[in-house]
DNA sequence: CTGTTAGCGCATTCAA
DNA sequence: TTGAATGCGCTAACAG
């Protein structure tokens, strides 16, 4: 498909050089009206639109941003996307999207592509943030990138994410304090998934606290899997002792997961409390509605893009940026069947029901 | 950021010309072993990618998609967006993403900003698939597109759909047989989607066949408004005589209907039958589970991204492809407050619930 | 204020 | 089989 008109078309037809047309499309210097004039006209006769591939191979940058997420189906990232959408239509770019699928191998495979569609920058969400060959890359070519929803060690890594183990550590808290004594975790598989590990990790940090035995996290494949969930579910739950609450490392899972023991004959909250993370809005519909930690979702790819184009225009140097959660209450959420009121009074669950700054809760690790 | 190892970098350290770099990279040409070993090995060693931009430049091509759809938040997009991902990677493409926010004066500055870019193609859901400039200006620069979800008059547009029409009227049939006679339409703004338009289309057939008085279509402005729609309602079931059903253009709109129903006193599917059309996960998972007509969302966008390739590979040429659809039973569905055994027993509804090919409801306009 | 010119990284024709 | 040379569309440095 030969183009047609290109800027020197332009330039002919508006009886100067293209270097002229260039000045006048790009502003980038002061011509006088006649000429502009000229131009303007010629550029909207001819239709002519400058080729963004000739403008990046000589400015060897440009206009776009990609991206690399493991799904487009877990509204969570289809929200954070759109978030990045916004942040990058501001700055006149589009997004280079791609999806790993939750697999980690296909991750280098991603990012190389869209090196070398020499991006202007990236946003991802990798399965592991910390020891992760794609981030060494990047760093080394001196490409900037944001991570987000993970939650790097490092600090030298940019990312805008919550504080995952705070997070889940207070909705723990939240569940001792409503007579909860044998809670379990349920969690994506650690090795695809950083942000599993760390949640875990909160919750071991308050069931310590309380002087409770944490139980060993149970990984699970992730979504789509309800048969395995119903599986390892049902050796959980087969005991007459079983947990009375399941913390869940994020919505869809509490969703299957609470699907999964009805299907046991439990009752969900009556005889096991059930809860989330992420906050989509799939977790009030349903009834019970889901009690989750609530997270900025879109605000996070929106900041995610801000900060990559601080990062691009200013050099600010990466670091690690935590956003506002919420606890957010739901009906999947019940005292203990054994709880005593005391407890409760104690610690009335509804003090964890705010937003919570991140500056407050600086988890250790 | 100047670009540190180019082709000319491999060819100074395999001591030959870049055109048989080149010829090595691409296998477009045959070269003698021992220079393709040498290659190779600089190649490697100074972990030399092409630039897919210079390769573009000279080209005139890249090994990119355009989309634009109306958001990414809205489960039907992600799915559809999700599936041309998969069709994209398998011809070693990747997206250049875009949305409008359902906004139609949004979607020139899309199509031009990817036009700029030089996409190899386009796939896109618009709001007007007949009458619409930007797709009157990819026709006439040549450039290959597919509409998703759209269902153009014009037999010259491309697009991947379902009989819109076909399957509204269908699941008004079984409306009618089972038993309800005053039954609304609820959509989006006509003037914003030619779906919604085709899918009251469908409806007024379906009444009209029945011998029923069809009722104007109530347009809604698009989700999030709940307010809106439950402005709407109250004005409309205040009515003792009120409708029995309540056909909704699409899912999400659905499950804010049914939302708002029970917020005003009544009871779903007891008082008002509610049904949706999309076919999201999220419709099952609430309670009642949403009737709706279930549309192969994924599969609708791999389609298309496969049949843009046909059309940019093979030359050819544009068509419209109808995928099936299937009515998916309900909870929110069941038979009018007043209606007649009998007229159950005539029109069963269950002979509807069955995946519908293209081929046999070739729903007249 | 404007024109000339030199590449940006690569594929490709034409010679050798 | 290989190399030299050209140009894709554009921006920017330099001259005028």
């Amino acid at each position: 498909m030969a183009r047609v008109v290109t800027i020197r078309t332009v330039a002919e037809r508006a009886g100067c050089s293209i270097a002229t047309v260039s000045r006048v499309i790009n502003g980038s210097a002061r011509t006088s009206p006649e000429v502009e004039a000229r131009v303007r006209a010629a550029v909207q006769e001819l239709g002519f639109r400058p080729s963004e591939i000739g403008r990046s191979l000589k400015t060897l940058r440009t206009r776009t941003l990609g991206v690399v997420i493991p799904s487009l189906t877990n509204p969570v990232f289809a929200l954070s996307v759109s978030g990045m959408e916004d942040g990058a239509r501001q700055r006149r770019h589009t997004l280079l999207l791609t999806t790993t699928d939750y697999d980690p191998t296909r991750e280098p495979e991603m990012v190389e592509t869209l090196v070398a569609q020499n991006v202007a920058g990236l946003v991802l969400t990798v399965t592991n943030a910390d020891s992760n060959p794609s981030l060494d890359l990047l760093e080394a070519e001196g490409i900037p990138y944001v991570l987000v929803y993970n939650e790097p060690t490092r600090p030298d890594r940019a990312a805008v994410c919550v504080d995952n183990a705070g997070a889940t550590r207070a909705l723990t808290e939240a569940m001792i304090a409503d007579g909860h004594r044998r809670i379990v975790y349920l969690g994506g598989r650690f090795a695809s998934s950083d942000r599993s590990r760390r949640r875990y990790l909160g919750y071991v940090t308050a069931m310590e606290g309380a002087g409770l035995p944490p139980e060993p996290a149970v990984e699970l494949d992730y979504l789509g899997d309800a048969e395995g969930h119903a599986r390892a579910l049902a050796a959980l739950f087969r005991d007459r002792h079983h947990p009375t609450a399941a913390l869940c490392s994020n919505d869809l899972l509490a969703i299957s997961v609470a699907g999964a023991l009805r299907k046991l004959g439990l009752e969900v909250p009556g005889d096991v409390s059930v809860a989330g993370f992420d906050g989509i809005s799939l977790g009030s519909l349903i009834t019970p509605a889901l009690a989750t930690i609530a997270t900025p979702n879109r605000r996070m790819g929106e900041r995610a893009v801000e900060k990559l184009f601080e990062m691009i225009e200013q050099g600010e140097p990466p670091s690690i940026e935590h956003l506002d959660y919420t606890i957010r209450p739901g009906g999947t959420l019940a005292s203990a069947p054994g709880g005593t009121a005391e407890a409760r009074e104690q610690h009335p669950p509804c003090a964890a029901y705010q937003t919570v700054p991140p500056s407050s809760s600086p988890t250790s690790d």
